[in-house]
Parts: structure tokens; sequence; C-alpha cells
DNA sequence: GTGAAAGCGCTAACAC
DNA sequence: GTGTTAGCGCTTTCAC
């Protein structure tokens, strides 16, 4: 392998010098062509592992997710590629499986790896821990979600007015019965989005004198998994009064829900589905699904750019920056009657 | 940050003891306690930036894809990273966007960053290049696709033998006028899976004393990507005499051309569709959809074993192992009459 | 079995 | 501007 003291060698200059002209130290014009020139032709590139070591510091973030067979996260994973691409770091992607010990597992090994900073898309709310990486000093992003008391930036969705958005959509259709399948108690998301869609019903019924406990009796707690979609629409279907639509707070549990309905012969629009997130090749579901659109990728994109500026040293106080949804109406909300 | 220094002073070693008693040397029992425990009250985890650079590599291998949205692929990467694991490997994951030229950014980071290994499914099989790492000594296994010429392990998917079997499917259906959809010329795993459709096609229209050249009139090449399928498809049905099925050579493409075959408002299986590769969230699909499956997972688990294997020093002749696909039948194939 | 010492490749402080 | 020097934290001879 070509070192840095062979180029200097062969090129008539220091260590130094050639270390200069690779990281944009003062050098005379003639000798860092020479330079660039030598380590051209003996190939030499910089040892990472050894630049790493002496400035305590490596030219890599982490990018933590809580999965990544969910198009919501790939996506997300690509904005910050991207952004990442532009100052030469690279993106070591974790995944969490939704599990906090794997979590902590991945930030001790940013730790000691010494990564430049992380990006992470927290497991829980109330159980990930980023104290210590904040006590090292590295620099740390939160994204879609945030963790209680964390002293960090932070890229989030307006998840509480998307679900409000959703919500006042499925009540002009002429929906009545609205149903919610939201994620695990504790996780922010879905408790935001849940929030959105308690707002507008609970102003609904006190309009319309109806009885507010009907709100809580059409909620069901899930996963995020599409099989606890369908558990919770079964669940849903069993009722006396099954509900007319369902806002459903996550897309792998839309997917759930949307077979559960199919295998009980009831059909969108006549029973509404509103999708939080965008269900992966939506196209060829029929009838074609309403969805709250996520900002993924700009998610991930904004989130690089502040770690990148504190990576870069720039101080500024917290910030955190709230992203807008998006509601993409099509036809499985076309109203009770359509169907 | 504590180091190895710090622990030996504590405890009243040298560092070199305490470095034998993290690594499997020879050290007495008693000390070696002593050793543990003061690191366990320090808080102290080894530098890993400090060990790659003295060791001249890394524990972390590198896992380099062609498209981290395609679910084949995500699914890979959690058997390598479920396999690297139980030897406390790390993986990170780059993209290449199917661009040879990123990908050999990702080479030469991966070199830079003295890796322990690399598994690459390649993007192109006569433009990648793995030849430098091979010359550094870096153990490498191909994955999915082998690119031409390189002397490395590899695990590869029978694809002949997947193509042969969905096609002989498609005729024992009924359907006559077959067409295909590929990926681009010099993808190894899509040349193959047309391979495996023009062998038993051939030997059907022999048979039949058919003219062979249908053969290549009904034979389409995209890019594996979902535009592709469409384009492909909707050119197909703007044939004079039209296909009655279409095997699509990959999982995307197969989505662009469900979505084709619906705006033009043919339905299968009165034209039969199969997908060599599941269709994410097939099961929202209707008819739904006859596949070949792909082992994906164990593809990433067996090809992190062989890496580990290497990286562990063990000499054993260069080694390629074929996982078998299996044909899932379902209502998209149901005969041109069933329609 | 143990410690002293060298050095992996690089960058930054310092002296010129 | 440039070179000399020290040292990041660790592993691995080598001598005892």
């Amino acid at each position: 392998m070509t070192t840095i003291n062979d180029v200097a060698r062969v090129a008539g200059v220091s260590a130094a010098t050639v270390s200069r002209v690779f990281n944009g130290g003062r050098v005379t014009a003639e000798r860092a062509e020479r330079v660039r020139r030598t380590a051209e032709e003996m190939g030499f590139a910089p040892n990472r592992v050894a630049r790493s070591l002496r400035k305590q510091r490596a030219s890599v973030i982490g990018l933590i997710i809580p999965d990544i067979e969910n198009p919501f996260f790939t996506s997300l994973a690509r904005g910050v590629e991207d952004a990442a691409q532009k100052t030469n770091l690279s993106v070591v992607l974790c995944n969490t499986d939704e599990d906090v010990e794997k979590e902590r597992l991945y930030l001790d090994i940013a730790l000691a790896e010494q990564m430049a900073g992380v990006i992470v898309a927290a497991a829980s709310r109330n159980r990930t821990d980023l104290s210590a990486l904040a006590a090292r000093g590295m620099p740390v992003v939160a994204v879609d979600r945030r963790p209680r008391g964390a002293s960090v930036d932070a890229v989030m969705v307006d998840n509480q007015h998307g679900g409000e958005e959703a919500t006042a959509h499925l009540l002009s259709r002429g929906y009545r019965r609205i149903a919610c399948i939201t994620g695990p108690e504790g996780a922010s998301t879905s408790e935001e989005r849940l929030a959105g869609f308690r707002t507008v019903m609970t102003d609904h019924l006190r309009e319309q004198g109806e009885d507010e406990s009907l709100l809580r009796a059409y909620t069901r707690y899930a996963d995020f998994r599409v099989e606890g979609g369908r558990t919770a629409m079964l669940d849903l279907l069993a009722m006396p009064e099954p509900p007319d639509a369902v806002f459903v707070t996550n897309n792998l549990m839309t997917v759930g829900a949307l077979e559960a309905l199919r295998d009980a012969g009831v059909e969108p629009p006549g029973t509404g589905v509103l999708s939080f997130g965008d269900v992966p090749w939506a196209s060829l579901v029929r009838p074609s699904l309403t969805t709250v659109q996520l900002p993924s990728y700009d998610l991930g994109w904004t989130a690089a750019g502040l770690l990148q500026d504190r990576i870069g040293g720039v101080e500024r106080s917290l910030q955190t920056v709230v992203l807008r949804t998006a509601l993409q109406v099509r036809a499985s909300t076309g109203g009770p009657a359509a169907g």
C-alpha cells in the first residue's frame, strides 16, 4: 500500500506537505501540482483509518433506523446518503428492528468507531438513550421520532396536522363511524397522528351532540407491522357496528388492514381506507388508496444537513425542523355511498 | 475517553497485558480477572480505529448492492447482517444505483477503510472490476451476480432452472404466445433467466413444428425498474398479435407490467403473468401473482458465511454456492380460458 | 507469563 | 510556505 511517506519521498517533499495538498493547506501551486501528479501515478489514496485515529473522528456517519424493510426508511436513507455524499461522508446503515437492545449496541459501535455523527430514528420514545453520545460530544440528529428529553437537533413530520387533515377529509366524504388503527403506545409518531384524529373527531362529535366514548371504542393499537394491522382490522370488523371508515397510521399496517377487509369481502370506498404514509406499489391496489404523503426523502436530506453543520462545528442553539405532509386523495375514500 | 493505558496503570499491569486479556492472549487467571474488573469499572471499550490501524484491518464488512429500494436486496441485507452479528462484524451498506461509477467509489472506500471484506452484488457483469480488491488480498464474495472473470467466492441463484420451471408452467397451463420481459443485456441474472425461458420454448416450438423466430419477436429488454416494465408491456400489447402470457424476469418490472395491463383493460389470468422474484405486498395484488421465489435472505446469510471463512483465514479453493428457486403457483397463471 | 518498545499512517503544533 | 517532530490507541515482537 502506498503511504503518504512514499509519495513525499518520490515527490521530494515532506509528508506534511503531501498532507496539506490533500487537506487544503497552503502549498505553492507548483509543488502542489507535482505532489498531486506523483500521488496519482503511485495510486495513492489516504488511509482513512489512520486519519480517523489522528483526528479522533471518522468520516463516517451512522444512520440508525428501526426497519430497513419499510420503504419509508429506505427512502429516508437515500436522502441521507445523497446529502452526505456532497461532503465526502459515507453512511453506515444500522437496522434495529424496533429493538432497544440492538439499538444500544449500534449506538455503542458508533462511539467506539468514533463516527463523525449519528442520525437516529429512535426505537422507543422513552427507552432510547442518547445521553452517552451527547456526553462524549458526538453530534446527533433525531429524525422522524424524538426520544423524550434528548437534547438534540431534530427533523420531524407534522403528524398531528396530517392526522387532522386526514380525519377532516373522511368526515367531509360522509363517513361517520371512523376507526383508527394506530401504532404502539409510546411511539411519538403514531401518538401524534392519533391526537390529530381525536382532536377533529371530538370537535365533530360535540357539534353533533354525539357520544364521545365512541372514539375510544373505535381505536386499536397495533405494532406498525402488516400482521398487527390485519389483526386490528379483524377486531374492528367483529364489532356489532363495524366502522364505515378506517384511518391507519402507518403504511405496513394499512397493507394488513386491506388484506383483512378483502378477506371479509368488504371493499373500499364503501368502507373508507386512508393510510398515513405511502403504501409501496400503491398503484397496484384497487381501488387506489388515499394517503397522507410523508416527506421521507426530505426528512433524510434535511437531517443530514443539520448533522453536517454540527460536525463542521457550527454553533447554534438546538433546532427542530418540522416538515409538512400532503394529503393525496384517491379512490379509497370516495364516500360510503360511492361503494 | 478511557484508553488501554489508563486501565493498565490503574490495574497495575502493562498495556500489553490488558491487550492480551481482550484478545485471548495468555494471562494468569488472577490478573486477567483484575484487569477485566478495572476495565469494567472505568467503562473501557477498545478503540476500534486504533485497532484497525494497527492490525491493518477493520472489523467491518461492506455490502454493496445496486438498489436499496428493491425488497430483494433489503432482505438479502438482513441475511448478511444476521450472519455477521454472530462474529461481531458490523455491516456497512452501500447503494450503487446500478451505477458502475458509484460502485467503483464504494469499492475504493472499502479499500481505504481497510474493511475486513466485501460482499458485492455487481452493477455490471462486464464493467464491475473487483481486481483491485483481489490484488490487495481483500476477501470478496459475489452474490446474486458474478462479474465476468472475477476470481472470487460466489453465491448465486439457479436462474436458468427457475426460468425453465416458470416457462414450463406457463405452457402447461395452456398459454402459447408467451412473451418475456427481461433485464438489461449484460446482467447475468436476467440473461440466465431468459436462457431458461428460451430453452424450454425452443423445445416446445420444435416439437410443435412452429416458427422459432417467434421467440425473438416476443422478447423485450428493459432495465429492472418499474418504468421499464411498463414500457415493455405497452410495446408488447401494441403488437398485431399480443402475447397471451408474459414472463417478467424481475419483481419491479412486474409491477410496471401489471400497471400497463391494467391500464389497457387486460386482466390476468386471461393474459398470464409470472414474476421472477416476489413482488412486495403481492398479497394485495388481484388476482394473486404466480412467482418464482428467490432465496434472498439465504443468499445474504450464505455469502456472509463464506466471507467470514475467508476473513478467518480458511484456505480452500474458490467456491460457488448455487441456491434453488421455488415456483409459487397462484391465480395469475390460471390459463387463458380461466379468464 | 510479562513488560518495554516500536510502529501502523496520518495530522497539527511548532520552529524556521 | 515548509519541514521536523510528536503522538493518536492499539498490537506484537522481543527479551527476560
